[in-house]
DNA sequence: ATATATTAGTTGTTTTTGTAACTAACAAGC
DNA sequence: GCTTGTTAGTTACAAAAACAACTAATATAT
């Protein structure tokens, strides 16, 4: 048997890590598209505003590894969600900074708790050992 | 420090599974984007093809685990490029039975073995422990 | 035999994404 | 000052994905 006929789609791992990627987003879209009617980049935007606190848009799109125009329309969305307000900075008018509401912050404590329990419950699948083996290769192959 | 305040994006295991995927996505795509002008799914569909010889879209729907519409266009853009023949089946003509012409052959050789390249490249980049575990707990994942 | 249900596959419409071009504000060089 | 360049953010248009509705062929039930 040549190697080219013994390699399978079920062993190359950009198809593995597509497939379960999209099983996994699938699976917690549940808890911010069902509910609340977000976006994944809306989740990942109110995740960072709840997380670290308020900050530009460009200070999101650096840490959170985002597209601008992807940021810009993620913060229009939660805008129009009342989740966020934006205030325009006084030394550099081009600067707004990005701030939740009250709503935002539920919001964001609803969905990061429900992150941790869906966690718990994937990593529970797998030992200690083979969970952290996981998490350390992602990391390493997300940071390519 | 509360457990919310100490949870992170970066250690939200669907988070870097979608990062992952995007990332080595983004590099394989030279492959069978920018050479040979496909989409994602046509090359699944090439592959499926190409490893397992003719079958009908339907087969390639269950085996692939995609959606009849993509798999619909993906054969026509496939057909377009002179990759696949299409041959209705005299019994049932609902049934049409895909083909790869020489051209895909071609195609599908090139791809796979792009594919198995970079596989090895990037499982060089771990032990092999450490391979095995991320392959297995990848395939427990997708399969949920 | 004919009405009903299924199945394979396609087409059309709406969302979402990606990319490039744009505006507004500021900074630097001269 | 006034060009030129940069940066933050938005908008417009094209590519792609998602979802629903459709056609044609066959199978099933009465």
């Amino acid at each position: 048997m040549s190697k080219s006929e013994s390699f399978d789609l079920k062993d190359f791992l950009p198809y593995l890590l597509a497939q379960a990627a999209e099983q996994t987003s699938v699976e917690f879209q549940y808890f911010y598209k069902t509910k609340y009617g977000m976006l994944r980049t809306e989740w990942r935007v109110l995740f960072h505003l709840g997380r670290y606190g308020s900050m530009t848009a460009k200070e999101i799109c650096d840490r959170a590894r985002l597209h601008k125009t992807k940021v810009s329309r993620a913060v229009a969305a939660l805008q129009d969600k009342r989740f966020l307000t934006r205030e325009q900075q006084e030394k550099d008018r081009r600067h707004e900074t990005l701030g939740l509401t009250r709503a935002g912050q539920l919001a964001y404590a609803d969905l990061s708790q429900a992150a941790q329990r869906f966690d718990r419950k994937m990593v529970a699948d797998f030992t200690p050992e083979e969970a952290d083996v996981l998490r350390r290769c992602l990391i390493r192959i997300a940071s390519l």
